[in-house]
DNA sequence: GTCTATATTAAGATAGAC
DNA sequence: GTCTATCTTAATATAGAC
């Protein structure tokens, strides 16, 4: 059996890049394929089940990157302060200073399959849990922490939008930059 | 000459409506039809230049629709705090309360024409003047009035993309209730 | 001004060679 | 495992009747 050019991991980021780009539609076999550097033929033989398997195989994938540089490290061994830092940083780096949409956005537009819908809740509801427990941890009461937890979550994906449309980078490195206080401030 | 089934007004709305929920690339002269009730050939009558004057027929009558509902309000007579309340009122009823996705959003990801993200950008721009304004009228100064102004701007996007992707409406919700005060209070 | 019918291009998807 | 070639369907767009 020939050896394949990109494993699983690479393929699927590859494909969250054109996703959260274009969203679900304007992810064209064409596009993926280019994104990839494969031909559509060959993305159907490692996802038998066409476009709606890939985004899958996106959405799962970016769940796997919230639990390895979102919810593991904010369970990690340092102050909660200092964990909070280090994912700021992971996420200044996901969302390139702003200049890429989140997935969780972009997919969750009309269209695709109905799976897919699930699966951003589910990574939402996880991301939100990580930032409760750390809010709780840094010893606020469920609500309060709850809530800033929601709100934490509204102003990444808030400040992501400004800054994309307004060409300007500084609303999400502002959110970035007020996620510790936020988060571990009661 | 015979008479049109829908004004340019009433078609500009319909599309909105198809663009909000699918995005640029979702929204096909297919959708559009059924969403306007018109065929394509009519569609293409009434926008020689095809889905893309369409979509800027669409971006250009959100922006009427913000100048009208919350440019005027926001500049009206009454207290600035009840000015707020109306603009949130009236915001609940476009989002219909956090079900329906923003056109900043939708339209901003890549795809469609390039003079489309010129008036996103615009259409923002205002949008950010006019909170800017309000809550310099209410006491605050123009750094901190920008400064809530654009938090105020990216919880309502923010809030938008949790309630779509959770199918709760609450966050939506609470960021409409919570307006007066981030723009009113000092 | 809107329609039916049709042309043209791109999209999703398969077959079979290497 | 990936490719070229091809099929089928849907998309954008136009022609011409009413």
């Amino acid at each position: 059996m020939a050896t394949a050019r990109l494993n699983d991991s690479e393929l699927a980021d590859r494909a969250v890049e054109t996703f959260r780009m274009y969203g679900y539609e304007g992810s064209s076999l064409n596009r993926l394929a280019e994104a990839t550097g494969l031909e559509k033929a060959s993305l159907y033989y490692r996802y038998p089940g066409g476009k709606d398997q890939i985004v899958m195989a996106a959405a799962t994938h970016v769940a796997g990157w919230f639990e390895q540089n979102i919810f593991l490290p904010l369970a990690g061994e340092q102050s909660p302060r200092r964990r909070v830092q280090n994912v700021a940083r992971l996420l200044r780096r996901f969302y390139a200073d702003g200049t890429k949409p989140c997935v969780l956005d972009t997919l969750s537009l009309q269209g695709g399959p109905p799976q897919l819908q699930a699966a951003l809740q589910s990574a939402l509801d996880g991301w939100l849990a990580a930032f409760t427990n750390i809010a709780i941890e840094s010893g606020m009461t469920r609500t309060q922490a709850l809530r800033r937890a929601e709100d934490a979550l509204a102003a990444i994906e808030g400040s992501l939008i400004l800054s994309r449309v307004l060409g300007q980078k500084r609303f999400f490195l502002r959110t970035l930059a007020s996620l510790p206080d936020l988060l571990t401030e009661p």
